[in-house]
DNA sequence: CGACACCTTGAAGAGGTTCAAGAAATGTGG
DNA sequence: CCACATTTCTTGAACCTCTTCAAGGTGTCG
């Protein structure tokens, strides 16, 4: 399986580089401000909580369309919370061979991998250009001795990472081509339900090779699956725009178990 | 893909209840004696700090051969630190699909699924005797905030976990059955090493169906993988005993790239 | 407009699965 | 303790899904 080439930018985009004269990558904002809360700070703060939860973002920073927020073997500081924008995680082999190991949207924590041995082992790159509050970590881990709540929603974090991984697992390691897609499609569904936003019109940030790397396909196959979902009627697909047309269907593809399964 | 049974095992094994009377499942223990301090605990603590980790093991509990210590969907309270004996964790789909998500053995941290929604989402099962140290989540949760190495130490395992779980999808995405086994002898191996037992003659506690759920592939391609490797000299495999005798042919073999990767 | 990246589709081929049968351990019960 | 049942493992052969290779199409950007 090929690695994924980091996709060309340039670097000078009119509209984005061109309004701001000022580096705009680190300023001061507040969490307790953030319409994102609910989505990556604990609930049920009182005042003084909240207050210190805002000294947990030193800065914001933008990160553009293909560059990376940071990149395996770089030192881990701080974990990052997408504001906007969309990334994919991706790990290396010591061969080169490359997987995409998740896609990251607003609201979502990145950066975890890197704690264990202070260092990242993934990449994470922006598929569209994005903005990330920069929480550092030993912040993080000073006010989660004082804050219960903050400690218990680090720890939910994490937890959910590793349920999440364990999805993937199943999904890598038993699903057919379509079943993979069909799951894949109906998570990011899902997870743009949670946020409130059009559910059933998807603007995929990634190219079917990343799709491919995630699910374990390649490219092809991926194409392939989505023309016969298209041709069944179950969703419509003009390249990267695709609408959800039948999502019962979607969900019968993934829960349809392979042809001898056990009934436990 | 089958989903793998439940081994079957006798409940009362001669040796194992008869010698024991009285419930020896719970009963108190120290952590600061513990010759597997080292892999489940913070180093470098003060003698005030370990007699604080001592208190966060209420019990012991035994887990017999073939028994759940935790199953999906069970209330989550504690994580448990293997103190011996080994153990599968394994998910399951809502269509019956099942998948293997790891091996843990002596020394490892499991339960750390159940902490996002206070419920555990797969199944730990025992593959051999097993008895394990319950940590009631709780407590861990106080400690954390007043011992800071065993707050990072808590970080560090579930990040550990997380990592883990990103190269067992690179395995699962991206290698081939012969790859995905070398590299699952090399991490057998090389956890034994850690532990300073003999890495290079393995007793398998599972079996080849549970290694191919892991692996994402079926029994027989798992078997024809053995033969392969022991035909090429690699290995010498005796149903469950399996001795290296290349260790450099297996990592040759997990390194070898596939046929068409990319040189970035 | 031309270059480039991305996507689609077809055809051939390979790797792994499925099905089947038998062998080797392991456990069970008389 | 031995015979039988069961589980686990091995191996072969046919089949199938997905990959690989190849070509052409589509959209984007300088």
């Amino acid at each position: 399986m090929k690695e994924i080439p980091v996709q060309k930018q340039s670097e000078n985009r009119p509209g984005a580089g061109a309004l701001r004269p000022v580096d705009m990558r680190t300023f001061k904002v507040a969490c307790s401000n953030c319409n994102l809360r609910e989505l990556c700070m604990p609930l049920g703060l009182d005042a003084g909580e909240l207050a210190r939860i805002d000294e947990l973002v030193l800065t914001r920073r933008q990160v553009r369309r293909g560059t990376a927020l940071f990149r395996h073997g770089e030192a881990f500081r701080s974990l990052f919370a997408i504001r906007s924008g969309f990334f994919k995680t991706c790990v290396t082999a010591d061969d080169g061979r490359g997987q995409v190991t998740g896609f990251q949207m607003a609201g979502e924590i990145i950066g975890l991998d890197g704690i264990v041995n202070n260092q990242h082992t993934c990449d994470a790159v922006a598929l569209e250009d994005a903005e990330v509050c920069v929480m550092p970590f030993e912040r993080i881990s000073e006010l989660a001795r004082e804050v219960d709540a903050l400690q218990h929603h680090l720890h939910r974090i994490m937890s959910r990472e590793i349920v999440r991984e364990h999805g993937v697992m199943l999904l890598l390691g038993s699903m057919r081509a379509e079943e993979r897609l069909a799951a894949f499609l109906l998570n990011l569904a899902q997870r743009l339900h949670a946020r409130g936003l059009a559910s059933h019109e998807l603007l995929l940030r990634m190219t079917r090779e990343e799709i491919g790397s995630y699910l374990g396909l390649t490219l092809e196959t991926v194409s392939r699956a989505f023309s016969k979902f298209a041709e069944d009627g179950i969703i419509d697909v003009r390249r990267r725009r695709v609408r959800i047309l039948d999502t019962a269907a979607l969900q019968h593809i993934v829960n349809q178990p392979a042809c001898n399964m056990k009934f436990s």
